[in-house]
DNA sequence: TCATATT
């Protein structure tokens, strides 16, 4: 690509596993590199320094990134520099931390999902155990300690790490589970503050949307897409839809690589700290955009989404794709499903408003029987739209559907008695 | 009373 093209071929440190990148503040904008790396060398070795610059003057910004060969040496720098001293010209003393997703990527730490309720940390341990030496692990809880069915795990080495996520991502079911656990790099600080920025903002959307179902659809552009970096599928559920669009929906799931593990370039002059690679898959075909009056006020529907950056790096080998979610706007939650349906069934009941992109009926995994609620999502807001506006007083299997008003999920629902 | 979740 254009910019920020140059390798830095000669040093092979840099994108070694054991390097610890530090990120400096404080840093007078008329220092070299050259000078500053004299300066940390005197308490911690240092294989690289890169200044911050402006992209398009090129001045420094005033902030810096080295890299040391190991945590013990970047430990050190960290321990005699930061706050420690103030550089001429600087305002106050100068910061060294740890870049972004540093911490995360050295502690080797995984999130695990999918999990049984009912499993406890010695459990999981146990299953983990196999891979490596498990330095913490974490299910996490809910207020009365029932768990949320997720698990943090942290292992000794990236390698332990790694075999673990490969071997149980998406294959590896636990006991009296239907499903497979999720196995991910757990979210960076950063990634966390996105995620619940997103998850306040769609919470805090009023909902203008009352009289007028006919500009029902309208969505705000920019909108962050909806996306699974991990994936699984209930069998047959890929009758619902043509293999060829299960294959377009997500062209993105193929060449996914983590920012916060180390590819060769990964540190090229880096002067984007700000938005470090922030993968979002750009836009769906014929998804939203376009055709829609924009004359109603945009934020009418904020879907349930999750976005998830992180690769699974083994794309949960690649077989038979994955649950797929339809654009924002276009995911119906379903409740009070009639007992006897499944995922066919309730496909079936909606398949007439649009194309089906994936249907799933959540049924109890010891028994097997519905629970009466899941999902289904369409291609397009519109034909989810359409799909509520149909079924809207319909009888399905016996029982009354009927729209509701959730305040940021457009819902469609199988009341049972009224 | 509703869900595939992120310390």
């Amino acid at each position: 690509m254009a910019e920020g093209g140059k390798e830095r071929k000669s040093s092979s440190s840099n994108n070694n596993e054991e390097s610890v990148k530090l990120f400096v503040g404080q840093v007078p904008k008329q220092m070299t590199e050259d000078q500053l790396l004299a300066m940390f060398e005197e308490f911690a070795v240092v294989d690289e320094v890169n200044i911050i610059k402006d992209k398009t003057t090129r001045a420094s910004r005033g902030c810096c990134f080295i890299i040391c060969p190991s945590r013990h040496e970047a430990d050190k720098a960290v321990n005699a520099c930061h706050n420690k001293k103030t550089l001429p010209g600087a305002s106050s003393p100068l910061q060294v931390k740890y870049a972004d997703g540093e911490l995360e990527r050295l502690e080797h730490k995984l999130f695990v999902g999918m999990l049984p309720k009912n499993v406890s940390e010695a459990e999981l341990s146990d299953l983990f155990s196999t891979y490596g030496v498990i330095k913490d692990i974490q299910i996490l809880r809910g207020s009365q300690q029932t768990s949320k069915g997720c698990a943090f795990l942290k292992y000794e080495t990236k390698e332990q790490a790694l075999a673990a996520l490969e071997d149980i991502n998406g294959k590896y079911k636990m006991e009296g589970s239907s499903v497979p656990l999720v196995v991910k790099w757990a979210d960076t600080e950063k990634e966390r503050q996105a995620r619940r920025a997103q998850k306040t903002q769609s919470q805090a959307m009023p909902n203008t949307n009352s009289q007028h179902p006919s500009l029902f659809g309208a969505l705000p552009m920019g909108y962050p897409p909806p996306y699974n970096g991990y994936a699984y599928q209930a069998p047959g559920a890929y009758e619902l839809v043509p293999y060829h669009l299960r294959g377009g929906i997500r062209p993105d799931l193929s060449l996914n690589i983590s920012p916060r593990h180390y590819a060769p370039g990964s540190y090229m002059g880096s002067a984007y700290h700000t938005m470090p690679g922030l993968q979002y898959p750009i836009a769906y075909p014929g998804a939203i955009m376009s055709h829609r009056p924009l004359s109603s006020s945009p934020g009418t529907l904020s879907p349930t989404v999750l976005s998830c950056n992180s690769a699974t790096s083994s794309g949960a080998s690649g077989s038979s794709g994955g649950q797929v979610e339809g654009p924002p706007g276009a995911n119906l939650f379903i409740y009070h499903i009639p007992q006897e349906f499944g995922d066919q069934e309730l496909a079936n009941a909606f398949q007439a408003f649009g194309q089906v992109l994936s249907s799933k009926v959540f049924v109890d995994k010891a028994t097997g029987v519905s629970k009466c609620f899941g999902f289904v999502s369409y291609d397009s807001p519109s034909a989810a739209q359409n799909a509520i506006t149909m079924m809207n007083g319909c009888q399905l299997g016996g029982k009354k559907l009927k729209d509701i008003e959730l305040p940021y999920e457009t819902s469609a629902c199988f009341m049972t008695s009224a």
